[in-house]
DNA sequence: GCAAAATCAGAACAGTTGTTTGAATCGTTT
DNA sequence: AAACGATTCAAACAACTGTTCTGATTTTGC
């Protein structure tokens, strides 16, 4: 598989290995370490994965990695930006698609769970594509967003800054009512939410025990329109509720009165 | 301060030092670890904190943290539990008081938003007890909560299970139409939402906001009230959503439509 | 004041991390 | 077959981690 490069480029540098492009032998050790990485960092987080474990999951040198991309950090920002790039790109066209004025699908009652239907659903669809994601790639997605590790943090923050902010102005079109402070948190919650819970084991276990759930009650409905008639509805929820309402204030109050 | 010892306990190995009882000098090496530890975690996390940081902000020599503590893990189980134990007692406390058959404060229709303020509110109440918890208090316990560490995370699992599964419980009864799977899933969000939440500054500063606009907006209202306010109907509308209404799904198929 | 216990301090330990070196090897081209 | 650049390899580097060992110092109880 070519990465940064195509094949039979002018620039001796970037070229593949003639064998691995006919098919032979085992993948060169750059898609090994790029292999490797990903799963590892899948498991441990950016800071938890030492290159010595990489190097040997991949079968291959300690020293490859500095040799091959530079350092660790420019590795990380490879195999992460290899992924996120794509999820982004067909992010941001099915926001194209839905706020085209041809006006295909617009439900101005449902725009949040619309929104967030935007937001999951690449997703869901490169996780069942082996090519461009794979059966791993929500795992790995939860980590990228959750990773603690500032340079992970900074990556993600600055390169898809401008793609976040369209969503953003989306969702605030969609919730006039809302303030943009409170809408701001109510989608910091949101995503925080959906990447601690794609990154941990036993939640994702959770998720899939409820797509069975629905295939068992409806006849073979779409997977993915299984998980989004969970997830949508549950988050459009939290997006929706409306702050300060006197009756929940009081029943808050009781709470209050009692300590 | 003492910490998990009584002055003038009959046992040697657990006396402190007669000079900081009595308030001379500056306070113990064990003392000053605990507190620089505290401050440390909350900034870097569990892996992060190395004890070279601690005893350095400390001002101690590096050997003190064994000496006092045993190890790492040991001395930062003592930070933790020291924190969050009261804070659990708190909380068990005041379900308890819900939960009593004096029925104070009882209202059915707001149970969930009653047992999020059951949650929240010992952990308002710590943030503004210097003695017990500080203005620190919320963005340790988003760390602790949110920290990748298998140390921190099998510590807080195992020690407050019993807790926890009251808590579950109290929910469940709350939303008898919510099944259990899909219960335990969006406790998870919820509580990985808030954790991740209290641990990022930028999204306090957003609580913050919030609390001084609800100032301006009403009359020098409770700020516990104020916050609750808005946190609670929040998560309750998340708790509440109904799955797999066809009007919802209807939008959603029209997006996957689009792609 | 004395002896014993508790505390502190410096240095070093064994382990890990990411990175670099220089020589050996491989693959391709001439 | 020879030459050349690209790649692999073992080894070492410097910086860091938690921990432990010495001896000196201070504090405490009698």
């Amino acid at each position: 598989m070519a990465f940064d490069l195509q094949l039979g480029s002018a620039f001796p540098a970037l070229r593949v290995r003639e064998r691995e492009v006919r098919g032979e032998g085992r993948p060169a050790t750059k898609t090994r370490i790029l292999i490797a990485t990903e799963n590892l960092f899948v498991n441990l987080g950016y800071d938890a994965t030492s290159l010595r474990a990489i190097t040997t999951e991949a079968g291959v040198n300690l020293a490859a990695v500095n040799y091959h991309f530079g350092s660790k950090e420019e590795l990380f920002a490879l195999v992460l930006t290899q992924r996120l790039d794509v999820l982004n790109l067909e992010r941001v066209r099915l926001l194209d698609a839905l706020e085209s004025p041809s006006g295909k699908g617009f439900d101005s009652a449902h725009r949040v769970e619309q929104l967030i239907a935007v937001m999951f659903l690449p997703a869901l669809r490169l996780a069942r594509d082996s090519e461009r994601g794979g059966p791993s790639f929500l795992r790995f997605l939860g980590r990228a967003y959750a990773d603690p590790s500032p340079f992970v943090r900074n990556l993600l923050a600055e390169r898809y800054a401008a793609q976040n902010a369209r969503f953003v102005q989306a969702f605030a079109r969609a919730l006039p009512d809302l303030d943009a402070q409170d809408l701001s948190m109510r989608l910091h919650f949101m995503l925080d939410a959906i990447s601690s819970t794609l990154a941990s084991e036993d939640a994702r276990k959770l998720m899939a025990a409820l797509i069975a759930s629905a295939h068992t009650a409806k006849e073979r409905p779409d997977e993915d329109v299984a998980v989004l008639g969970h997830l949508a509805p549950f988050l459009a929820g939290s997006l929706r509720a409306r702050a300060d309402q006197p009756p929940q204030l009081k029943a808050i109050r009781a709470v209050v009165a009692l300590l």
